[in-house]
DNA sequence: CTGAAAGCGCTAACAT
DNA sequence: ATGTTAGCGCTTTCAG
């Protein structure tokens, strides 16, 4: 039973497909009877508009693509939600890609969402991203592209981010003033805008403080919970041992936290754990965090993709949204 | 810069429409001199192809929707990387869709991916859901739908799922067998196929081993973590306070166990804990608990889909998956 | 091997 | 208010 098109509505009612299209999308320009006529010979005919057709039509589909490291963890997901709520009442459907941290599978997922002919595409890059060229030849054919969290610096495209170095800043600062002073340096992919800026804060707060880098004491890890265990074991060879170590992010804090307590280590008496972009298992061991507005980041990187959309010549700008530390048991005063 | 079309090409090369077509995407039927021309002329006017006017002709456009009540714990995610690890390889684009556990966003994803006009659905409902209706109607137009973990039972389409009320009489049984009497269940809402079954998986395990059913043990406080809360202080208030409590799923057993340590309740040598659908944190907080092979069931739901829509005339089939029922610390051998 | 032409389902001038 | 017609970009007969 193929579905029933404005043609078979038409033929049935002795009418023109005009006529038809304007009863079923139309405010004006059809009589009430005759439209209520064609209203019931579609229902009667179960006719269903062919979204292709009106997709070739205005060339459009109404479609933006969303491409993320991953959705597992809590962080993603709720940015996702966020843009959800800012396109889906606009009609807008989002498909939702990830690359699984890899920059190949990143840039099939880009293509493919090229070839679907999306709107606009929001993105945050794989940890090993190498797609530069890409993005700015899709920026260049003018395709509206919002970047968020995990950016390209040097495009020149629309962003949506915190201030990664300030708040790593206020992170290593809290354990400066908790009394640590040998505070060890997690750090993720090294050419991760978030690795770079949350380093750069670290040491910030070091020299703001008079307290001596000690190279040793960093050590770029990456950016996944299972890393924190070895960036850890890594840290308690050292002759030195920290007192306190600042991790890249929640997943890598919370792999040392685990092993921490696999090794019957106590925190915070012997070693204090500060994590970023808090998460709700670093929230229940205790983990103190820097705190990201993730649905904010969603909305407002929609909504900047909406203005893209509707003016395309708009110049790209970056929106540097609001973090917040929160304190937990992992990084309190220490005791003299 | 309006994008390049076959037309464009044809024009620059003074051939017509219908050999570019063919040497864009045929095999055969044109010669390897034309092939290369028009492959070059395309290319240097960054011609890229029309889907809108391709899903037109073909009248798809090689699209799943796929509906789940949330993506913000670990479970479903897996699942959907499941689905697409199946089904991107083969071209397939999948649109996903969150009803919030709400029935009636729930409905508006499934009219919205209709509308879309997908090829095949795969479907957890909310846990609110009242949308049997609409899955009647879209079954019998012959849409593909699979549904998982959350199914209707008497809507006659595929599914995949696990024996959640074998799962469930396994998990009491352990509890039985360390030797708890007194065993509680948190069960879920209560139309939800995943709340019944476990729910009768609990009773069938009392029966087995002689212990009294104590409706009073019986509470339905829905999946959610912070129900879990709820009920434990409704079970702290009765008389005769359960030795043991399974829940119906991770959350609701996560946020039992957080109660419990926040009122300083030993577990297990208080009151055991159980759960459903291993989560992260459930790992980590040492919750005993049955695992769902989580991205196995979205592969097989992909699979279950691809063989209806190659098939449309196939019969449903109800495929059940594999669980496995992992012990740690929250519920060992009870001391007596 | 290549060209002409029809048509996928719909919308929007342009007529009447 | 309704009908006629031309296309959106592409593929696919059918001819040559």
């Amino acid at each position: 039973m193929k579905t029933a098109t404005i043609k078979d509505i038409a033929l049935a009612l002795g009418v023109s497909v005009a006529t038809v299209s304007r009863a079923l999308t139309n405010k004006h320009d059809v009589s009430e009877q005759m439209r209520e006529k064609v209203l019931d010979m579609a229902k009667k005919l179960h006719y269903k508009p062919n979204i292709h057709a009106r997709n070739l039509l205005k060339n459009k589909n109404n479609m933006i693509g969303v491409v993320v490291p991953e959705f597992i963890t809590f962080f993603f997901p709720e940015i996702i939600i966020g843009i959800q709520e800012v396109l889906n009442p606009l009609g807008y459907q989002v498909l939702i890609c990830q690359s699984n941290e890899s920059s190949t599978l990143e840039r099939k997922n880009v293509e493919m969402l090229e070839n679907q002919m999306v709107e606009g595409l929001i993105i945050s890059v794989a940890k090993e991203s190498r797609n530069y060229e890409l993005y700015e030849r899709l920026a260049s054919e003018s395709m509206p592209i919002v970047f968020i969290n995990r950016v390209i610096n040097r495009l020149n495209v629309s962003k949506v981010i915190i201030d990664d170095r300030k708040w790593a800043f206020k992170a290593v600062e809290h354990l400066i003033k908790c009394g640590y002073r040998r505070i060890a340096h997690l750090a993720g992919n090294e050419h991760l805008s978030i690795t770079q800026e949350r380093l750069q804060g670290y040491l910030d707060a070091l020299k703001a403080y008079d307290i001596p880098i000690d190279e040793c004491l960093i050590m770029h890890v990456g950016v996944q919970q299972d890393k924190g265990k070895i960036g850890l074991n890594y840290l308690l060879n050292l002759k030195q041992k920290p007192d306190a170590i600042f991790a890249v992010n929640d997943p890598v804090a919370v792999g040392v936290l685990l092993e921490l307590k696999a090794q019957n280590i106590k925190v915070p008496e012997e070693i204090a754990v500060v994590g970023f972009s808090e998460s709700p298992i670093g929230k229940i061991l205790g983990l103190t965090s820097v705190a990201q507005p993730t649905s904010k980041i969603g909305e407002v990187a929609a909504q900047m993709l909406l203005e893209k959309i509707q003016e395309p010549n708009s110049p790209p700008r970056t929106q540097i949204l609001e973090g917040q530390l929160n304190i937990r048991s992992s990084s309190l005063r220490k005791k003299h």
